[in-house]
DNA sequence: ACCATCCGTTAGTTGACGCTTACGTAAGCA
DNA sequence: TGCTTACGTAAGCGTCAACTAACGGATGGT
């Protein structure tokens, strides 16, 4: 979950993201819109899939990126409850174990 | 709009968040529930202020901070519309044109 | 077999970010 | 006026993230 939101705050990678939303693209059709080289997105599109937003699919040479819309239904729902605190205690309480090890 | 996601990806940034959702807090309070030093969430209250997502208002020599709802609602907003595309269709059919001819 | 196409991956660099230490500032109180 | 409290700010440091250039692997066509 906190790699999506990660994902999600570079301005590239939701627009990555959007294009891919409805039809299937391949990299190099991807890379094309953006002024940056084609390893620069081919790493955008790496962080987005181990985000799980995007999955791919090879067809010969080529590979295919589609959005995952479950896994970015996940993340609006989580969002929501963020700001509604529907998740409540228990998910407080669960992140505050992480913490303490993290910061340990 | 671009600041409010890049301030929420930070896992420090979302626990002040929520602390300050529902109730004003001073800084020091706000601080003390974490382990870093109090510079550091002086810092993140900066980010935070200067995205919308929260508002500072002085007592003495107290800070006091809570949660903007407007923004937040704001942005909560824009991740649904991201999603469901309330926002992209106009300029996806723009570009639309450019995307028939470099793919083909 | 050879070569071109379509991509991902690997250094290596640069800039941004989160943190700490040290210092500055404004308000309240003796 | 001096001291304390409650903060923000500045400088410096280590780390990570985004990019480019160069290379490598797999596929398809001839």
């Amino acid at each position: 979950m906190d790699a999506a939101l990660r994902a999600i705050a570079e301005p590239r990678r939701r627009e990555i993201l959007r294009l891919v939303r409805t039809r299937e693209l391949p990299a190099g059709a991807i890379a094309a819109h953006f002024a940056v080289t084609r390893p620069a997105i081919s790493q955008h599109l790496r962080v987005l899939r181990e985000a799980g937003l995007v999955e791919e699919r090879r067809d010969g040479t080529r590979r295919l990126y589609r959005a995952r819309p479950d896994t970015v239904e996940e993340l609006r729902r989580f969002l929501d409850d963020f700001w509604t605190d529907r998740l409540g205690r228990l998910r407080d309480a669960a992140e505050a174990k992480e913490r303490d090890k993290e910061e340990r």
